[in-house]
RNA sequence: GCUCCUGUAGUGUAGUCCGGCCAAUCAUUCCGCCCUUUCGAGGCGGUGACCCGGGUUCGAAUCCCGGCAGGAGCACCA
């Protein structure tokens, strides 16, 4: 029998999203992610942008990119830039990109259009008070003031004559719904701050719930995908739809994501950096993708990981495992191989005689070449410290790629024979004459320091310090500095 | 309290709509072994799950009912 019959054909791993439904059913798939600026994106926030660019691309439609900016007391000025190149890292592509900034008049009209049709009013209840009725299922008192007199305080309200506070535009739902969450909502509201970009041009600023249905409809989303903390916020939109006879996007909702020890809170980063606790953004004990491009994470690994989890409405709690076997994936084959050896120790070693080491730079590609040194009588090299009491306990060890070297008398040379290793013993890295400080940053902030071989790599390359795990390299002087990505 | 959503191995995921091909897929983790001059990669094997209880049915992860558990929302944040 043909033996290639017997064996069982590799599945390939399935990473594939599901298809998006409705698509069919429309010209041109139009979606969008929407960030807040308030920061730039972590780990949580690319997944929604993964998923609807991969959508976009695989049904050939338009993604836009709105930053949602209506609240002028979060916005960071300078998350406009740092979010655009998080999606131009992650290998988004925006075709068009929207400042809810620029907007501010297009939700005015509409909420003037919901007042005039009887579906808005201008509360001016002290808010305690106007969320108590709305909890017993009550109308507040404005709420059923008459239209006329409802556009007046709109008008009166949009030129800025009630204070602070006083006074805000609310659509109305049911104010007996069922769900407490989706009775009557707050759609203008004013803040008395100046916008980064609007300076105090404008000092009435649109909810969400508002702006968001306004834009889904103006430009044309046909899905929405959003996290499922939205779901009421969606049944909230759904009324300004059906006042403004809009069609509706299909809107789909995830679950919420959550991994161990890992910050994921945009204003939880930002405090930590003014505190001192985080050095910046890209900070390696942070979420954000600025410190995991630093920790050297490829983009495709954050995709693939994201198109495996999917769109699911249960919560998930993801594992740095999944993501770093993935990136590994990616990252081992181009990954020279160096030796760094943390915690250095002396290895004073006794030989006559001429040898010349030789290690490849990678294991799977002999094209890349050779590491090679060459050695003259004795001579001088560092191992590790562990290694060092493996030598002592063991009596021997072997530098890989070079020697033997027993432990009697005194350290020496024991020639090259390879059975050794069939009998147990160790095959370890080692620094050879010239090697330069190293500093490798771990993901718990901490610094581990050693000695690493001339490196032929550059600034931004991934390699693997053997027996020691994947690193990006961040600098080669005066000291090479590099940051642990993962075994 | 009210409303909504969801429950497949440690983790993620396939299967659930249209019951049988599911003694449940793939990946990761962990544990062995093989290979390899790395604790990387590769190969082989193993541990490990349909929340619980009823019902319908010849047959249920899949349909129905009831529990239980988890999550979200009830903001002049997004």
């Amino acid at each position: 029998m043909d033996s290639t019959m017997m064996v069982r054909e590799k599945k390939e791993r399935r990473t594939e999203l599901p298809d998006l439904e409705g698509c069919s059913e429309v010209t041109k798939v139009v979606m969008r992610i929407a960030p807040g600026p308030s920061g730039p994106l972590h780990l949580g926030h690319s997944r929604v942008a993964v998923l609807n660019d991969e959508y976009v691309k695989r049904y050939d439609g338009r993604l836009v990119n709105r930053f949602e900016d209506t609240n002028p007391e979060k916005v960071d000025p300078e998350a406009y830039d740092m979010i655009k190149e998080d999606l131009a890292w992650l290998g988004v592509e925006v075709h068009e990109t929207v400042f809810q900034s620029d907007r501010f008049p297009r939700y005015y009209d509409v909420m003037r259009s919901l007042t005039g049709m009887g579906h808005g009013y201008v509360c001016i209840c002290d808010s305690e008070d106007w969320r108590a009725s709305k909890v017993s299922c009550k109308a507040c008192p404005c709420r059923d003031l008459p239209i006329d007199e409802q556009l007046d305080r709109l008008d009166r309200f949009l030129s800025s004559g009630y204070a602070a506070g006083e006074a805000a535009a609310v659509i109305k739902t049911a104010i007996d719904h069922p769900n407490p969450a989706v009775r009557d909502f707050i759609a203008l509201r004013q803040v008395d701050h100046p916008h980064p970009r609007t300076g105090d041009r404008y000092n009435i600023y649109p909810m969400m719930n508002l702006s968001v249905a306004v834009d889904d409809h103006d430009l044309g989303m046909t899905h929405v995908l959003r996290g499922k903390d939205h779901l009421n916020n969606t049944h909230r939109q759904e009324y300004i739809y059906g006042y403004m006879s809009w069609n509706k996007p299909r809107f789909f909702h995830y679950g919420l994501v959550s991994i161990p020890d890992t910050i994921l809170k945009t204003s939880m980063i930002g405090n930590g950096i003014k505190d001192g606790t985080y050095r910046g953004w890209d900070d390696v004990r942070v979420g954000t993708l600025a410190a995991l491009r630093r920790r050297g994470i490829e983009p495709d690994a954050i995709r693939k990981f994201w198109s495996e989890v999917g769109m699911k409405q249960v919560d998930v709690q993801v594992s740095w495992d999944n993501l770093f076997a993935m990136n590994r994936d990616i990252i081992d084959p181009k990954a020279k191989r160096f030796f760094f050896v943390p915690d250095p120790v002396e290895l004073r070693v006794r030989f006559e005689g001429e040898a010349e080491s030789s290690c490849p730079v990678h294991p799977d590609s002999p094209e890349l070449g050779q590491r090679t040194h060459c050695f003259l009588n004795d001579f001088l090299v560092h191992i590790c410290s562990d290694d060092m009491e493996e030598l002592r306990d063991r009596g021997m060890i072997r530098l890989k790629g070079f020697c033997n070297i027993a432990h009697g008398e005194e350290l020496r040379h024991a020639g090259d024979d390879m059975e050794v290793t069939r009998q147990g013993v160790k095959v370890v890295q080692w620094a050879p004459p010239g090697s330069v400080e190293a500093e490798v940053l771990m993901p718990d902030g901490e610094t581990v320091s050693g000695l690493v071989e001339p490196i032929s790599a550059q600034v931004d390359d991934m390699v693997q310090f053997e027996r020691f795990g994947f690193v990006r390299i961040e600098s080669l002087k005066p000291k090479v500095r590099a940051v642990f990505a993962h075994r």
